[in-house]
DNA sequence: TTGAAAGCGCTAACAC
DNA sequence: GTGTTAGCGCTTTCAA
């Protein structure tokens, strides 16, 4: 079997000749079939079918000048937030014939600006999830590509936000209501247009009412690092902790159970993203984001007009649901 | 801005007049350094460098007749096992300018098929990550491709497997010297690789042993199905639970704990992957897969060779590391 | 050491 | 409705 030749693929060329028509018809009847006699259509994909003719995307791209790719930037495929996007954004990309390219940045903003190099000269878009780059170069960078991000609100620039305004909001309004007065946010990585805005809204949600709030962050996000912080967390004796993230407040929960304290008895949990929700003890209340949507949107958005054109400015946030679960309760 | 343009790419000709030379040495300066002056070489290099010159993809890709593209087909993205392959896979390609392109088939035999056509037309190999397709048809899907299996065990073909084999024997002899009697396995999806090899292990290690073995299996591998299955995985009073991965892992603690079961104490757990262990209470006893390891190896044997050769059918098997945490002790 | 020219597989005017 | 032709950007003989 060692030394067996790769069966080369058929060529338009080729099913033409044994079709007796020319390559161009044979194109047609993929690319334009109404143009073709309907039978002829039928003759010519049927012969190609039974080749296992598949057109060249390379020669396809060369010869339209529009590569059929749409570049899909992410720091960190192995974060449960990223995997749900990824998968919408394929499925949605399938449906106009694109193909998605995965890049994986590892957070690294010297590796994300090669990264948009490579892609650029591969893709017609690209899509840029949780940016790390600085404005300037972010600017720089893509002045004069079709960029379209996801999770980093940078003015001038089409984005689409996968928010937990409203529904943070309302959890807050819930726990206020329930009696909560000492609140600790146990914020995510620095820089993280997400943590940004929750951290805001906790704030926002609180002034006023009286309720103290300790905001506090750990950056790496990691389980293991939020049980090491332990200390901090539960230093103002807080009766409701909001976090970051689900990992987050799953290392909460677990925090809370070792030292003996009652969830959600004597402290409230919430996360958000709503990833491992259903996995904790109990079952964590969280905030189910629009990632798919998002990425949905995202490549509907970049697939439709003119590739040479850059995409239209725009903001759009998409607002999650509050999922109650079994960690939020009233005080006392 | 909306309206404005996007900057078209820079080709090899516009270089090579605005230097004066001829497209070809251009070309060279990139693929055949060797074969042009150094200082020709620097020169192009640096015009290139500075007008953004990035070679087309799809020209070579056409040119060359070989598209330096791996696929990497995998069941589920959102799998925890998945993204360290893909990123691993990802890297190593990076360092012989490789792309490679992801696709999930969602456990879908029919998907899995459709998306190994739609690849090979553009990857120069394929790497499969176990495949669920049946074996007559996934050899004659893979008679003429260059295809590599990762966790499928098909005679005749070149596979990768990611072993716990020795670990999990290793883990089973422990168990048994600590005076484990009555063990459970709960398996993971019917028709999986690793299940069936693990299963596998688990009864030639207790052959003999006089002690009991319980096996079952959870299809779905999810928390919220094993949970459901507290009964059926109880019923025999094990001593010792060994689960197909540490979701499942993971699920068995925490039902042991909702019935007031101590872990490791009354009863012992592991779990296989080492992808949650550090996140459960008690730290789970688990196995750590060599799964970078098989990406990268999968990768370097692709991109090794001629492309126009079929790979050399062979088996490989990478051990995994049994960790030791804090969920197994002696009975009693 | 460099240039000229052909061609990879396909699409898109333009003919007929 | 279908065929002819030119060319997308690049690599690669073959000549010089």
């Amino acid at each position: 079997m060692s030394g067996a030749r790769v069966k080369k693929a058929p060529t338009i060329v080729e099913i033409a000749h044994e079709l007796g028509v020319s390559p161009s018809t044979v194109s047609r009847a993929f690319t334009a079939p109404r143009l073709l006699k309907p039978e002829t259509v039928e003759r010519i994909r049927a012969a190609a079918a039974e080749r296992g003719y598949v057109p060249n995307v390379h020669a396809r791209a060369l010869s339209t000048g529009v590569p059929r790719t749409i570049g899909l930037i992410v720091p960190d495929i192995a974060n449960p937030f990223f995997p749900p996007m990824i998968r919408a954004a394929q499925r949605t990309a399938e449906e106009t014939g694109h193909t998605v390219l995965i890049a994986d940045t590892d957070g690294d903003v010297e590796r994300e600006k090669r990264t948009i190099e490579r892609l650029t000269a591969q893709s017609e878009s690209l899509i840029i999830a949780s940016s790390r780059l600085p404005s300037a170069q972010l600017c720089e960078l893509t002045a004069r590509r079709r960029v379209l991000f996801i999770n980093r609100d940078e003015p001038e620039t089409a984005r689409i936000l996968v928010s937990s305004r409203d529904a943070l909001g309302q959890c807050m309004a819930r726990l206020l209501e329930l009696g909560h007065e000492r609140f600790v946010y146990v914020g995510g990585p620095e820089g993280s247009w997400s943590d940004g805005e929750r951290r805001g809204i906790v704030e926002e949600s609180l002034a006023g009412s009286g309720a103290t709030l300790e905001s506090m962050r750990i950056p790496s996000g990691t389980y293991a690092d939020t049980m090491a912080a332990a200390d901090q967390i539960l230093a103002g004796s807080p009766t409701a902790v909001v976090a970051f993230d689900d990992v987050i407040a799953h290392a909460v929960i677990d925090l809370l159970h070792d030292r003996g304290v009652s969830v959600p008895g004597a402290v409230s949990v919430v996360g958000c993203d709503d990833t491992v929700a259903l996995t904790t003890q109990p079952p964590l209340t969280s905030i189910a984001l629009k990632v798919a949507d998002a990425a949905r949107l995202a490549v509907r958005t970049v697939v439709e007009g003119q590739v040479s054109e850059m995409l239209t400015p725009q903001r759009i946030a998409l607002q999650g649901e509050l999922v109650e679960r079994a960690t939020v309760a009233a005080v006392g």
